[in-house]
RNA sequence: UGGGGUGUAGCCAAGCGGUAAGGCAGCGGUUUUUGGUAUCGCCAUGCGCAGGUUCGAAUCCUGCCACCCCAG
C-alpha cells in the first residue's frame, strides 16, 4: 500500500523503464521495447482500444514511444442498451471514449462492427450454456474468437507487427517463443481469461501494462492527460445492461427459464426456483430456502428435470476436475502426469493440483486439497509458478464428499 | 368432550419480571473484466388476542382464539 502510493508522483519515469524491460530484455539490443527488430516509429501496432482506462494507457504509451500506433475498438452489442452503462465496453459511450481517447494522441482509430459475429461467437454460446446447466465464461469465449481471432486477423491485414491489449498480464521470451505469465500486480492478475491463447498469437500479441499495477495506469492516464483516467474499472458481462443476465437468457432461450424443483441431495424438495440459469454450483444466495441451520449451496444442476440440488458446504468438496478443448503453451505429453498448480476461478491464487493428460485436448486435474464451486462451463488455468502452461474447460468435477446414504 | 402441550420476524429458535440472543432466508455495501464464493452492515417500539397485577410484563394472573398430541 505505502510501497504503491510513493510510486505515484514519478510514475511516469519508472513505467517506461519497466516497460523497456518487462517485454525485452535489454541485452537483445537491436530489438525494440516490443521485441521487433525495427525502429519504433517503422513498426505498426494495433492496439485493442475498448474505451477504458488501460487500454487507452496501452496506446498513449506506446504512442509515446514512437510506434505507428492503430487504434481499433470493436462495436460488440447493442449500442442503445450499453449508453448508460458505466464501465462496460464495446459499446455506445466507451466506443466514443477510445475515440477521444484516440484524437487527444492523434492516432488513427477505426471503430469495427463486429456485432453478428459477438452474438454467435458470444452471447449464443452464453445462453445455451445455461440451458446445458453449465455456467459460461464469456470474457474467454470472446478472446477466443472476436478478439484473438478477427481482430488478430484484421491486424494482420493492416500489416502491423503486433498487436497489444490492455490485459494485466506478462509475456516473456524464452528461446524464441513467447511465453504467458501472471500480472506483477496478482490481485489484477487476467491471465486466467487468457489460457485459450494459442502460441501462435501469443507470438504476435503484446501485453505493455502487465509489470505495471493498476493505480499506475490511472496515474499514467492522468498524465497522459486522457479523458478517461478515473474511468471506472469495468465488472460484470459486458454485453448485460443492469447486471441482469437473467433477463437476457430467459429472452434468448426461455427454457432455461423455466421453473423447477430445488432439491436436497438427501432427496427432500426444498423449495421451487425460477429457472436453472440463475444458478450456479457453489452458490448460496437466491435459493430462498431458509430456517436451517446452516447455509445451504447448489452443488448440481440438472437441466434434462430442471432441478437444482442443494447440499451442505462440506458437499461442494471436489477432489478432481476433468477438462477438455485444453489448450497448451507448454509441451503437455498426452499420457503423462505432472505436478502444477491451477485455478477454477480469476480470483484466487493458483493451488497444488497434480495434471493427468488424458489426450492432447483432455485432461484430470486432481487437487491437492479440495476445491469448491467447481463449475462445468468454467475454465480451469494452469500454471507452473507465474507461468500459463495452458488450461482447459471444465466438464465435470468429482466429488471429495462421502455421501452417506449412497 | 375430557387431559396434556405449544403459540416470539418469512423459517427455526433463545429468553422464564427489568426493558426482544443467535442461525437460515432476505436486503444493501465491499471484493471481482465470468458465474459464484467470502466479508461487512441492515433486518420485531414488539413476543396469538383482550384485559389485569406491577415502578416495570414476552416473562405473573384471568378470559378468549389457533394449532398439535393423547384419550373416546
Amino acid at each position: 500500500m505505502l510501497y504503491r502510493r510513493q510510486l505515484l508522483p514519478r510514475v511516469s519515469l519508472s513505467v517506461v523503464f519497466a516497460l523497456s524491460i518487462g517485454s525485452a530484455p535489454a541485452y537483445m539490443s537491436p530489438m525494440n521495447a516490443l521485441g521487433i527488430d525495427k525502429a519504433p516509429s517503422e513498426t505498426r501496432v494495433v492496439v485493442a482500444m475498448s474505451g477504458g482506462v488501460d487500454s487507452s494507457t496501452v496506446a498513449a504509451l506506446l504512442h509515446d514511444q514512437g510506434y505507428d500506433v492503430v487504434g481499433i475498438t470493436l462495436q460488440l452489442y447493442d449500442h442503445g442498451l450499453a449508453l448508460q452503462k458505466k464501465g462496460a465496453c464495446c459499446a455506445g459511450l466507451d466506443i466514443y471514449d477510445a475515440q477521444q481517447v484516440a484524437s487527444t494522441l492523434g492516432i488513427d482509430h477505426y471503430v469495427l462492427d463486429y456485432e453478428s459475429r459477438f452474438k454467435e461467437a458470444v452471447i449464443d454460446d452464453f445462453a445455451d450454456s445455461y440451458v446445458r446447466g453449465e455456467t459460461p465464461l464469456p470474457c474467454v469465449r470472446c478472446n477466443q474468437s472476436v478478439k484473438f481471432k478477427d481482430l488478430y486477423g484484421m491486424a494482420r491485414d493492416l500489416g502491423a507487427d503486433c498487436l497489444a491489449t490492455g490485459h494485466y498480464v506478462q509475456r516473456t521470451l524464452e528461446d524464441g517463443r513467447a511465453q504467458l505469465r501472471r500480472a506483477a500486480d496478482h490481485g489484477k492478475d487476467q491471465s486466467y481469461f487468457l489460457f485459450a491463447t494459442t502460441q501462435e498469437q501469443l507470438d504476435y500479441l503484446r501485453f505493455p501494462l502487465g509489470g505495471l499495477h493498476k493505480p499506475d495506469v490511472r496515474a499514467l492516464a492522468e498524465t497522459y492527460g486522457l479523458a478517461i483516467a478515473d474511468k471506472p474499472d469495468s465488472q460484470d458481462i459486458c454485453f448485460v445492461p443492469n447486471g441482469n443476465y437473467g433477463e437476457l437468457v430467459s429472452r434468448l432461450r426461455p427454457g432455461a427459464a423455466e421453473k423447477g424443483n430445488i432439491v436436497h441431495l438427501d432427496g427432500t424438495v426444498l423449495g421451487e426456483h425460477q429457472g436453472i440459469l440463475h444458478y450456479t454450483i457453489g452458490q448460496r444466495k437466491g435459493l430462498g430456502v431458509g430456517g436451517m441451520a446452516d447455509p445451504i449451496y447448489v452443488v448440481g444442476l440438472r437441466p434434462e428435470t430442471r432441478e437444482v440440488v442443494v447440499g451442505p458446504r462440506e458437499a461442494l468438496a471436489a477432489a478432481s476436475l476433468m477438462m477438455d478443448e485444453c489448450n497448451w503453451l507448454s509441451d503437455a505429453v498426452t499420457g503423462s502426469s505432472f505436478k502444477a498448480q491451477a485455478k477454477i476461478r480469476s480470483t484466487t491464487a493458483p493451488e497444488p493440483v497434480t495434471i493427468h493428460m488424458e489426450h492432447a485436448s483432455a485432461a484430470r486435474v486432481e487437487f491437492e486439497s479440495p476445491e469448491y464451486g467447481v463449475s462445468p462451463g468454467q475454465a480451469c488455468v494452469v500454471y507452473d509458478g507465474d507461468r500459463v502452461l495452458g488450461g482447459g474447460w471444465i466438464r465435470s468435477a468429482q466429488s471429495a464428499y462421502a455421501v452417506d446414504a449412497a
